[in-house]
RNA sequence: GGUCCUGUGGUGCAGUUUGGAGUGCACGCCGGCCUGUCAAGCCGGAGGUCGCGGGUUCAAAUCCCGUCAGGACCGCCA
């Protein structure tokens, strides 16, 4: 239908025949007899001149040709890849006429997100999501062929698959051949991609779809996509190695930039220096330790097991309204509240300054190496309920937008294998329960600390946003055996629910390792963009509704029955 | 489950604090003019359930209550 795209023509063209097609993305016209188009396709625009074009109106589908020319002088547009040509049309063909859009298709308009969704189709036109898919493609394509260069064959795995107890919450598709009997849609490939290694699969990866019904965020879709990963007989640092290759080639691919080696932190540092697991290390104001400081403190609100700060430098210009409003926040987040302090030339200007000794206030300034103008912020509690306020804190007050301070990656390392006690004194995993304790701290399981107890399970953190994360799997039964007994599942229960991963590893399971990233997330910061809405050609909203289809729908009471159905009334 | 923000012609906004006639801006749309524009320009025109429901009031886009939709976040997401 076409001899080439808009967006490729060229002075090299000039004198060329060519026909194009696309939709008009602008008309100006200048008389009976002089118009001109600007013809738009996936590749760009390019400026057709026409002898009346009334009725070529906006996002007409057009089929055009005529010669390529150049432009007279003084009328080039630099602006334009296509600037220095125009195409002198000789014949016009309307494909398609189009009602007006429902919204302006150019790039500085912000349009209201239900309509781009509702209608879709007219908003993936558009620059930005032009863009955005180009860079998803980009991110696809260099991580299987990173994952491809070091070994790894590409292994598919169901979608319909048993459901699980742990973890989040399932989508479940119901069972017409057995009524009352469900799959799950797989949150992930994990198990399968452990039977995979089981099955002499020593290099498995998969760029597969999860699906996960909890709560929708700016990071969260109901279904994403995962670099899903699984290696046999390797390391921790051989499967750090394999996924730094495949997201720096990833961010090469778009980027044209190979970042550099990624670095690694423990888990312990970084919730001590940022209070959270996936720090954005973007930017400073990190939390400073302040117990010692307060050590003997006469101050009440301060004789707590922890207390930290962070300062926000600066800051001392902070209003009474917003500091209240912080508080408050903090408040909701569940801590008891939250001391602020403005450093001025006379000393520090707080609530509870006149609580606090001149030794207690001079170590404080020392310690948060205070200048005037700054605010400290200060949160004394468990330690963890301090850490988690402040980091919250910090990001509400510092966290730089997606496009500023460039990539940070970060691996984020020996995580804790348990993350707190349930009601009964059982451990509750932090990652999953197949995590191989670290080597040092295996002795601990048996009568120690179970929650110094550290794992062999890593993250992988990019400007804050946590990418993914892996472990290192246990293949020993002795050892899963003892993981359960501590979490308080029984050789039945275990039996019942990982069945046939335990019974997979009676024959010869090798030691395994694997990680996953969610590529969705990965896209949306190479792309620069806040929300993995915009690298998502058919997202939902965060209440779970696809405007453009308006799913979620009812079904006819005779589907039901077939499933063997019945809906409750809604819950009064 | 919770907190906060938003909702005004087709689109993006202002107007809401301090109630007084659907008032305004830009884009788009329709018609006309216009032979070198490129966010073309000029003239004219059409287009409104101020998300929805209730309340207060002589009078509500504006104040109050409820509700729906969207967004950000906390919880949740092994």
């Amino acid at each position: 239908m076409r001899t080439d795209r808009c967006g490729d023509l060229r002075v090299g063209d000039v004198g060329r025949t060519v026909t194009l097609c696309g939709w008009v993305d602008r008309r100006r016209e200048h008389g009976e007899h002089l118009a001109f188009v600007d013809l738009r396709d996936r590749s760009g625009v390019v400026q057709l001149v026409v002898d009346g074009a009334h009725d070529l109106r906006s996002e007409f589908v057009l089929r055009v040709t005529g010669t390529v020319r150049e432009r007279p002088a003084d009328t080039a547009n630099d602006a334009l890849a296509t600037g220095a040509v125009e195409v002198d049309a000789q014949a016009v063909e309307v494909l398609a006429a189009a009602e007006p859009p429902p919204f302006p298709l150019d790039e500085r308009t912000e349009v209201d997100e239900v309509l781009r969704l509702r209608h879709r189709y007219v908003d993936l036109r558009r620059p930005r999501l032009q863009r955005n898919l180009e860079v998803r493609a980009r991110v696809n394509s260099a991580v299987r062929g990173a994952m491809e260069e070091q070994g790894f064959i590409e292994v598919e795995t169901p979608m319909l698959v048993a459901s699980t107890p742990e973890g989040a919450r399932d989508f479940v598709v119901p069972s017409r051949k057995e009524p009352g009997s469900f799959y799950a849609l797989p949150q992930s490939p994990q198990i399968f991609k452990q039977l995979c290694m089981v099955g002499g699969v020593d290099r498995y990866y998969q760029i597969a779809r999860c699906l996960r019904d909890e709560d929708l965020r700016a990071d969260r879709q109901f279904e994403f996509m995962q670099l899903d990963a699984e290696a046999s007989f390797v390391s921790q640092d051989d499967v750090l190695a394999f996924i730094s290759h495949a997201v720096a080639a990833a961010a090469e691919a778009v980027t044209g930039v190979r970042p550099g080696e990624i670095g690694r932190m423990s888990w312990e540092e970084a919730m001590e220096r940022y209070g959270s697991d996936k720090p954005d290390v973007r930017f400073g104001m990190e939390l400073v330790e302040l117990t010692d400081v307060f050590a003997g403190t006469e101050f009440r609100a301060f004789q707590a097991p922890c207390t930290k700060g962070i300062r926000v430098p600066g800051g001392a210009d902070t209003s009474r309204n917003r500091l209240d409003d912080l508080t408050e926040r903090c408040k909701r987040w569940g801590a008891k509240g939250l001391v602020w302090m403005r450093v001025t030339p006379d000393g520090l200007d707080s609530p509870v300054a006149k609580f606090l000794t001149d030794d207690e206030q001079a170590g404080l300034r020392t310690a948060m190496e205070a200048e005037v103008g700054d605010l400290l912020l200060l949160v004394a509690d468990e330690r963890r309920t301090a850490r988690h306020i402040l980091g919250l804190l910090r990001l509400e007050l510092g966290r730089p937008p997606v496009t500023e301070g460039g990539l940070h990656f970060l691996w984020v390392v020996d995580f804790p294998l348990f993350e707190a006690l349930d009601e009964a004194g059982n451990p509750i995993p932090a990652h999953h329960p197949f995590t191989m304790p670290h080597e040092d701290d295996v002795h601990l399981l048996d009568g120690g600390d179970l929650l110094a107890v550290r794992s062999q399970a890593y993250d992988l953190v990019l400007n804050g946003w946590e990418l993914g994360s892996g472990s290192v799997r246990i293949h020993r039964r002795e050892v899963q055996e003892r993981i359960f007994s501590l979490l308080g599942i029984g050789p039945e229960e275990a039996q019942a629910k990982f069945g046939f991963l335990l019974d997979a590893f009676r024959y010869g399971a090798p030691p395994h390792a694997g990680f996953a990233f969610g590529m969705d997330r990965l896209t949306a910061i190479l792309a620069g963009e806040e929300n993995i809405r915009e690298v998502i050609a058919y997202p939902k909203t965060q209440s779970g509704a696809d405007p453009l289809t308006d799913a979620p729908t009812p079904i006819d009471d005779r589907h039901l029955e077939e499933l063997g159905l019945r809906v409750l009334p809604p819950a009064e």
